[in-house]
DNA sequence: TCAAAAGTGTTCTTGATACACCCATGC
DNA sequence: GCATGGGTGTATCAAGAACACTTTTGA
């Protein structure tokens, strides 16, 4: 059933920049388009927005669609309003960006024919429309983010050491840091829980794992508490 | 010249949170709606994007019909996209939200016939749709950011004292802070210029002048400088 | 016994905070 | 001469930065 319009009306998208953490990398989940424009392109998961759901709906449901990924952090991004930013027609994407625990989700989760993979976001290929530069607002967002707010954690498994947490921070915020001064500073928060349990990873010394007490951050944040580095 | 689409399509909209800082006050611009639905009531300047102009366009166009500003601090805020938030349609609406030196502009500035007034933000009329949400999202915003970038020089005018800027921070921060401390700090990142001239404003000895240095901003930030409150 | 990552404290430096009086002016 | 806001310096405290060795394990 057609519907008609007295102005010309933009098309409105939603695409998703999904980050995930391994091999002390921090990578990107594109989709192989199937379609024309960009046919045979990675391009960032996404599709158009329904009448009768909410923009985050949408970003939630093509997540989901095309990688199998639901009950993940998801935030709004940026609009993108470019007038050409795609060939066919005036389209208007909300981007939002995602961390998933990439250990726990394969690269070939689509539930659709699509092809998915996850890249080094240091080095992705060549991205369909305005996708490359989607990516690079969201890894600024991420970096800025990552800072002064618990986000981090997402990228992790919910047991993580001590030493995963840094080496994803200095990956992240692409900076080294002390072993001694970033663990007395983040336990210093009181907002790790160590386990009962250690990781035996090769030959060296077991670590100890810990979880972050995200309900304790709740509470310290309505208190006035600051997560900071 | 009707439009007809295969599938129904969201209209899109701008809106613009226009802040400015007058007598101590933090303050928003308001339009009086003339038109249902919500005739009569306060609501944020904007209007529809046009599909041949970018949504920031849309935004400075808005603006510069509703209220008669140009050249403006200008920053996309984000996307307000729930089913329901105008009664008439599906309407998703893209926010801005805008720093002008108040004092420089009345509040009677539209070139239509809309009525215009400021309003402090800590006490504002009911808005229509949801621009009561918009605004705090906004305000939210500009609190958060006003600490590590320069924008606050965007709500006083070229030349400005000390003290006033220590009231903008101290209004927008919601906070009390220390003179001396202020001053260090804010001398000590050699952003701001004093000149040649004085202020001579009451009962009292007369404060100087100062304005803020963008360029050597621009290129302290290049080289890794963070603007820090 | 060697390699590899885990774990652990102290010193020094820097920046943040707290705090009180004199100055120039208009009335 | 008094009320008003403008302008200034120091001492203390807390947080960040720099830095090296021992521990536990697997091979």
């Amino acid at each position: 059933m057609p519907h008609t319009y007295e102005y010309p009306r933009a098309a409105l998208t939603v695409d998703c920049v999904v980050f995930g953490f391994d091999e002390a990398e921090l990578k990107v989940l594109l989709i192989r388009r199937g379609l024309t424009p960009f046919k045979g392109r990675w391009a960032l998961p996404g599709g158009f927005v329904r009448v009768d759901e909410t923009v985050d709906d949408a970003a939630r449901r093509e997540l989901s669609e095309e990688t199998g990924l639901v009950k993940v952090f998801l935030e709004q991004l940026y609009t993108f309003g470019a007038v050409k930013r795609d060939p066919r027609e005036r389209v208007v994407s909300v981007a939002y960006y995602a961390l998933v625990k990439s250990a726990e989700h394969p690269a070939t989760g689509a539930t659709d024919a699509d092809e998915a993979g996850w890249f080094p976001v240091a080095d992705p290929p060549g991205l369909a429309f305005d996708h490359a530069e989607i990516l690079t607002t969201a890894l600024e967002r991420l970096r800025g983010k990552v800072r002064y707010e618990p986000i981090g954690f997402e990228l992790l498994p919910a047991k993580f050491t001590l030493s995963q947490l840094q080496h994803l921070y200095e990956t992240v915020l692409q900076t080294p840091l002390d072993k001694r001064n970033f663990r007395k500073k983040i336990l210093s928060m009181g907002l790790l829980i160590p386990l009962d349990e250690q990781v035996r990873t090769g030959a060296h010394r077991p670590a100890q794992l810990f979880r972050f007490d995200a309900k304790k951050y709740a509470l310290l944040k309505k208190s006035g508490f600051n997560f900071e580095l």
